[in-house]
DNA sequence: GGCGTCTCTGTTAACGCTAACAAAAATGGC
DNA sequence: GCCATTTTTGTTAGCGTTAACAGAGACGCC
């Protein structure tokens, strides 16, 4: 047991060279002849050497981890920004520390924040959908790196979010155009940020075109919850065209609809929000709309090594547009 | 910039004691007077000190992380997994550090394994469920604690997995108990266990009925792939009964039955594996096989913790067992 | 040839913590 | 109250790395 790996004293003595040019091999320094460096990299080679992270955290102050604080990462889309930003982190040579929190009160934000602290991360990614995540954040540590997604666009910290606004104005103006009289919501829970933004910009649309939006039902972003809010659209002749504020409240509506009959979309037409790969084989294929985690996640990692490397705060922000997708849950009404 | 926060000498002093005493305090030594313990308690929490993981990491030679190793963390089996182990981790003290890798071959594995091994993980957790991660992982170093969920039962390396083949037999099972002459399996990739043991466990049900099991038909845990192979069924009139994968392939087989006119369950019966949270909002709601994905962590979890205190490797084996979730996308076939 | 100026390499001292040992204080039995 | 024992506290020495400085060659120029 406890075979430690061979440490960078080991690599000197082979190469025949001092610790601290081996360091500097390591970290690229350029002062470094070429045939020491050869020599230095055959025996780190050959003794299969491998730096200590911790050794190298302790005396530099940071290590080369992000942490990332995220709440439900079975949830599509914190699942996909999670995967996201880790496949960019790895290629800067970076790891992703995870700490999801049950709730996004202060607390817990407050206390996966610690957690990251104690390890020093060199950065932290908050993605923290909620208005009581904001709180927490303010009265952080002002010098460690951080940037939130899908935060609170009011508050002054870094933040990269997809722009739900647009999002839900292009979702909703796709059945306008198609031809209803007035689009209908299946809301996310509403101290979400991203559902307030998907509220708002459905509202836009219907304000724009002089339409006086109908109130908008709550769904707590499950298929249950839409499956709820469908059995009460399914009731009402008068509604032609909803668009939920994710695709699986869409799922739980196109299910209801089924039940009670109505076709979609040759009676009721439906739009979604996040493009789930599943979306396609709805029954019907749901139009919906698809954030670019990939393009977010990009974003601010790129925010947070800048951060990291410049040592300034800078209250930066990011949108990345989301793409409607059109697919055959829209139709125009019938007359 | 760079404000470090107080060292442990800083709270020493503080409370007139010795930096050692403080450790003995953080590490919950027995030896300290209460009266000490609550000084120095005091003192942590007036300087807001925090323990740097890295300094112990240093000197212990293992940090409080445990790496994972996973695929893709954007499924929902996986997702689950991931989240699940973090929340155990975190009650345990312990953080988690992600390396997703793109393929599951060697080379990725190995490199995301080593990431995590300069970084001194405690332990590493590997959700390995194809057979090129096997090779990966015989050759690894030999001391440090390695636990694999959903991996190669044939290698000797401990093991969490769900007992696919118990979960299979069940599905099929139900679908015989319902009258079906025979059953249908849309496979997951060939080169998954999941997916072998599941076809295993198919088969095992049809054989001990007597029944000559019809060729698989192999998907790739996609919807997509679910519903060209559903087209397929839809043509074949004798097909009565089909057990899936996963639900996802499920939710395509059901999109092509639907599109052919077949319906579920009056003419043919889906059963799917996972149920994901919105197979109950399927049309029609989804019988399937759900897989304990906390317990699953938990085993994998425990079974990590206790080779990193022991030392020992120990190669242990546990399996978890699934439960059928019965909806209504099942009926007696008809006559 | 001597001297300043590079380029390259080595030496020493931290970083913040735990482990091992040493010392001091408290306790108990007589 | 004194000695043996136990409990509590302090002292010292690393863990493996980088940073800061110092030294040794190599080179060019007068």
């Amino acid at each position: 047991m406890a075979v430690h790996g061979p440490a960078m004293t080991d690599v000197a003595r082979l190469a025949g060279v001092s610790h601290q040019t081996v360091s500097r091999v390591l970290n690229g320094h350029p002062n470094v002849r070429e045939q020491t460096r050869l020599r230095v990299r055959a025996a780190i080679a050959e003794l299969g050497y491998r730096p200590n992270g911790a050794a190298r955290a302790l005396v530099t102050g940071r290590s080369q981890v992000i942490g990332v604080v995220a709440q439900n990462t079975t949830l599509y889309g914190p699942a996909s920004l999670l995967a996201a930003l880790e496949q960019t982190a790895a290629e800067e040579g970076f790891a992703v520390s995870v700490g999801s929190v049950r709730n996004l009160d202060h607390r817990s934000i407050s206390a996966a924040v610690e957690r990251h602290l104690s390890h020093r991360v060199a950065g932290i990614v908050v993605i923290a959908p909620v208005e009581s995540a904001g709180e927490a954040l303010e009265r952080l540590p002002k010098d460690v790196p951080l940037v939130t997604v899908d935060g609170d666009p009011s508050r002054p910290v870094p933040l990269v979010t997809v722009d739900q606004v647009a999002g839900a104005r292009a979702a909703t103006q796709h059945l306008l155009d198609a031809g209803h009289r007035t689009v209908w919501h299946v809301s996310g829970p509403t101290d979400w940020f991203d559902s307030v933004g998907r509220i708002d910009g459905w509202r836009q649309a219907l304000l724009a075109a002089g339409l006086d939006p109908p109130p908008p039902m709550p769904g707590d972003w499950s298929a249950a919850s839409g499956y709820r809010c469908g059995q009460m659209l399914a009731r009402m002749p008068e509604v032609t065209a909803v668009f939920t504020a994710n695709d699986h409240l869409a799922l739980g509506v196109l299910r209801a609809l089924h039940e009670f009959g109505r076709r979609v979309p040759h009676e009721i037409s439906v739009v979604g929000f996040d493009d789930v790969p599943e979306a396609a084989y709805f029954i019907p294929p749901l139009t919906t709309v698809r954030p670019d985690f990939d393009a977010v996640a990009r974003a601010s990692l790129q925010m947070l090594l800048s951060q990291i490397e410049s040592g300034t705060g800078g209250a930066l922000r990011q949108t990345i547009a989301p793409a409607l997708v059109a697919r055959e849950s829209v139709a125009p009404p019938r007359h």
